[in-house]
DNA sequence: CTGAAAGCGCTTACAG
DNA sequence: CTGAAAGCGCTTACAG
């Protein structure tokens, strides 16, 4: 911390703390030449003012909290990246931790960000978040909550989302419409809104275009890996399960499943056509390159920030404010795995 | 913040602030039964310190803050994922922001750190980062720095490092040996170390191999895009240099690099063999599959908060303590691209 | 074992 | 225009 204080600077120009304290913070009531004096000696010390103290007083910290799943992970490091760009130009800065996908993790995380006095909390709750509690005591505590992308419908609160059940019915149309007619679909958790909604996008496609829904053909995985969308497939495969389409619920698994077709000489996209979600970086250079859905991170993250200062901002005025759902839409992508 | 303060509390149970602060703080003087009590109410308040407060007496904030160029980066974020996994365990938030390579904003992050009595920086210096100033002046607030992957030769603090140099060797090395004997090298800023180091690696490696070392076969990117990548190589070809391998200082310019050699009818690996560096997801993935230098930036965030915990307790012990460079070795995968 | 008091570094309502 | 004073919510040395 600054080896300066209030006091410290008043006692070099022989003024008041008071006065430093207002010159500093731009109070108009001040002599200008004191104000030039004060802030001239402020600046040759590099003078850093304590926002702890401040805060005591203030009761703003300037600081909010973002609790994803995973850090690693293009599509949450988009988020990240679209969360601290946007508050660090408004002044605020960005504490980031991780679930791990974890529920008991997840509570405990956003008991340390309340102790830290945070002024917001930016959630993407985990696949098994089954406890609401904690997500209520960041309202009652007075601190702004802001979800993303993976969200609780009851929990009231500003919310950032993508068209998820469109964004899977489009993608499965798209797979029909190019032949498919035994779709598997690679599936998070059950508990999960985000998956529930592609899993009914997906369900929804099937049914508009008179193909059966069939229970088999759909997978829970508990993990997003490459490994796992290998494993599955090739489950599928040695059960003699037939199936020349299949969505899957992130690239990661795609590209497992892809791996797997190869391995087993399926052609694709001939034998069996593949469809991802997330565009990764890397996912238009693979062979074949993969389709996928389009989620354009950042911006949500941007959009997550602007809906948390609204907040923020209506609180101070004492305006009215209520609770908005922003969708962003995602956009189908087709390459080479699908088409 | 809590709506509840040790003041609240010592009224509701008729005991001194003082009591209760230490009771929820496990000083030992104190009757088991009032501790009992106190703690009991804390709990059913979902009482949470004023973490701010606190600072002011204890000086400590459990508050650790990163710099690294870009989030959205498959190193970047390994290596904050592991600062931030091992600062939790061990009670301390990570405020994580992003210079975007560029000099001017990073000084004015670090300020905004220090304004936060941040107990540590970890920081991973721009391309252009040229002036030391605001780092000496991290150390002279008395905040621990540390430098990880992109440091400064001058800056004295603890450091975590990729052996670069050896890297490169190793990397060119295994090029010549494969036959190349023009080796385009694909390299960073003149000022950047990593840079520096990698391609005083790739020199030596050609020189103790008896290939004449030619200046026009190397080229200082700004970006590491694969765009730049592709363009850099298509201005090779345009210009009609002969060359068989390249060495590119990142996988994404890599990647760029055979996509243009692809669609100039360049066989990868029989025409030029190419090594990248990082190796990122999906680096195994494509075809070829590219080889590369495997970086452990997770490893490398955990040995950063490691150093600077060490620190932090031998000023609280007022033991002896030098600073200490933690060198990690990068390991060559090799794949199809090269071999 | 308990509590009164000082003080950390600020901000701000108020007096002059 | 300037400054004395109170107070934000804690911790801790000290007295009893």
């Amino acid at each position: 911390m600054s080896k300066y204080s209030l006091k410290y600077l008043s006692q070099k120009l022989n003024v008041s703390v008071s006065t430093v304290s207002k010159a500093l913070n731009g109070y108009s009531d001040i002599n200008s030449k004191t104000k030039e004096r004060i802030i001239k000696l402020a600046k040759d010390l590099n003078f850093i003012p304590n926002s702890q103290a401040s805060f005591l007083r203030t009761r703003k910290t300037k600081l909010i909290g973002i609790i994803v799943p995973f850090i690693s992970h293009p599509f949450f490091s988009n988020i990240i990246n679209g969360i601290v760009t946007s508050a660090e130009k408004k002044g605020y800065l960005t504490i980031v931790l991780k679930s791990k996908d974890s529920c008991d993790r997840e509570k405990i995380l956003v008991e340390k960000l309340l102790s830290q006095n945070v002024d917001g909390i930016f959630i993407s709750l985990t696949q098994e978040t089954n406890r609401l509690d904690y997500l209520e005591n960041i309202k009652n505590e007075g601190v702004v909550l802001v979800q993303i992308d993976k969200i609780s419908k009851i929990v009231k609160s500003s919310k950032v989302v993508i068209n998820d059940q469109e964004s899977a019915y489009i993608a499965t149309k798209h797979l029909i419409k190019n032949g498919c007619k035994k779709i598997l679909h690679y599936r998070g958790s059950l508990i999960s809104q985000v998956s529930i909604d592609r899993f009914l996008g997906y369900k929804k496609a099937l049914e508009d275009h008179d193909i059966n829904y069939d229970p088999k053909l759909v997978v829970v995985l508990n993990k997003m890996t490459d490994k796992q969308g290998f494993e599955t497939t090739s489950n599928f495969i040695s059960k003699k399960i037939d199936f020349d389409g299949i969505f899957a619920i992130s690239d990661y698994t795609a590209v497992g499943a892809i791996e797997c077709l190869k391995k087993n000489n399926f052609n694709v996209p001939n034998d069996v056509k593949v469809v991802g979600f997330n565009n990764w970086p890397f996912s238009d250079k693979l062979s074949p390159s993969l389709s996928t859905l389009d989620q354009p991170g950042e911006l949500m993250g941007n959009m997550s920030f602007k809906l948390f200062l609204k907040e923020i901002r209506s609180r101070k005025n004492k305006t009215n404010f209520s609770f908005e759902k922003k969708i962003f839409k995602t956009k189908l992508v087709v390459r080479e795995s699908s088409f």
